[in-house]
DNA sequence: GCTGAATTTGAGCGATCACTCAATAGTGAG
DNA sequence: CTCACTATTGAGTGATCGCTCAAATTCAGC
């Protein structure tokens, strides 16, 4: 009865992604939206409902995909506070994929947001605090195991880890010396690594 | 010979600023402009030749104006460091002036720009470095007085402390919590001072 | 006043914006 | 193979975009 589907729903919620990322909201044209998808204006408005729609649908895959990368970072890690250290210093080196060299696409949602649009102002501090949430329950985790002193606020931990990779990120979106980047990254990285018990950071 | 000009150049630019830098260069347009500046299209391209020459006299001002307050408060600090730290406490206090609670434009701009606007990017990046070289100026000010131990390096320093302003910055935009701001903004300040002869931080 | 040059005006330019829908193409069921 | 049905098409919608320019307005010198 139902007509298999000539298009990739995945394929092309990563291609708008991607010009999304790059371009932001307000620059991307729906011109340049059917050439990134292949598909004409009618297509896409049948698929995703509208450019606000296929915008949310593009965010909530970025912040899939990046809970996902942090969750696997986290899995190989040895120690939890190892594990958010070696995170950081994945954002600061620029290798041959050009995506950890952009700016968070979550950030950069909230800032070309105003009340004009809203829903996905909205959306992205969602987004943006559920990651903080999340970072906070590392840092929970690595208290109860000991890794931090007793005192230690996980919260606060996490608002500055989040302030951290926003900034290297921004950091890594800017500069045109990766060395650089990478001394951030690391300066960092040692300042999770010296709140682990033993060393006063808060 | 010449006619007085019925409208005040500088209370226009201070308007496309605020304008500008609360909704981005994209989300902007000319009727905004008409309305915030209280002129017609003609004047405004008459005054400001186009909407990009206009922005960039707007992210000028906005540059020159950030470098005042920061000569400012460095000018009336007992020691350069601790002039450095109140500077990053002064944006972590949320104030009737909503001037504060927003995100650095530079940064802002160079976020939502691409190669589709290469001039006003490079503007924006060259305002980034020079505010990273006035830090890292005041850092080598430090050290030569003895603040900052011999082994300190200022660019190293000045490019932390541009990341923590950027990211404290972005957090006040973001935060409906004040006390977390503050509390932020305090961290990153008395790293500043742990940076100080006598304490390791880099 | 008057005149002439400089400034301001705002209707309107072509282009592009996000978006729609009647027509077309392609599929599974019989 | 044919038909019923749906996914896809792309020319075209009104609105808005950044911007222009001939006409109206305003002032300095006389």
């Amino acid at each position: 009865m139902t007509r298999a589907r000539p298009y990739d729903r995945d394929k092309a919620l990563d291609a708008a992604l991607n010009l999304f990322w790059q371009k932001g909201y307000h620059a991307t044209s729906l011109k340049d939206l059917e050439a990134a998808l292949a598909m004409k204006p009618g297509s896409i408005y049948a698929a995703f409902k509208s450019k606000e729609s296929l915008y949310l649908a593009s965010l909530e895959r970025y912040f899939l995909n990046g809970r996902d990368q942090l969750r696997r970072d986290m899995e190989s890690a040895p120690t939890v506070l190892a594990g958010l250290a070696d995170h950081l210093r994945g954002y600061g080196c620029i290798g041959p994929t050009p995506d950890t060299a952009r700016a968070c696409m979550i950030v950069k949602t909230i800032l070309d947001t105003t009340d004009a649009e809203p829903a996905i102002r909205d959306r992205a501090r969602a987004y943006y605090d559920q990651l903080r949430a999340d970072f906070a329950a590392y840092f929970r985790k690595a208290k109860e195991a000991g890794e931090l002193p007793p005192d230690a606020d996980p919260e606060r931990l996490a608002q500055r880890f989040q302030a951290d990779v926003t900034a290297l990120r921004i950091e890594a979106h800017n500069s045109t010396d990766p060395d650089a980047v990478a001394a951030l990254a690391e300066a960092m990285a040692r300042d999770v690594e010296r709140a682990a018990t033993g060393s006063p950071i808060a």
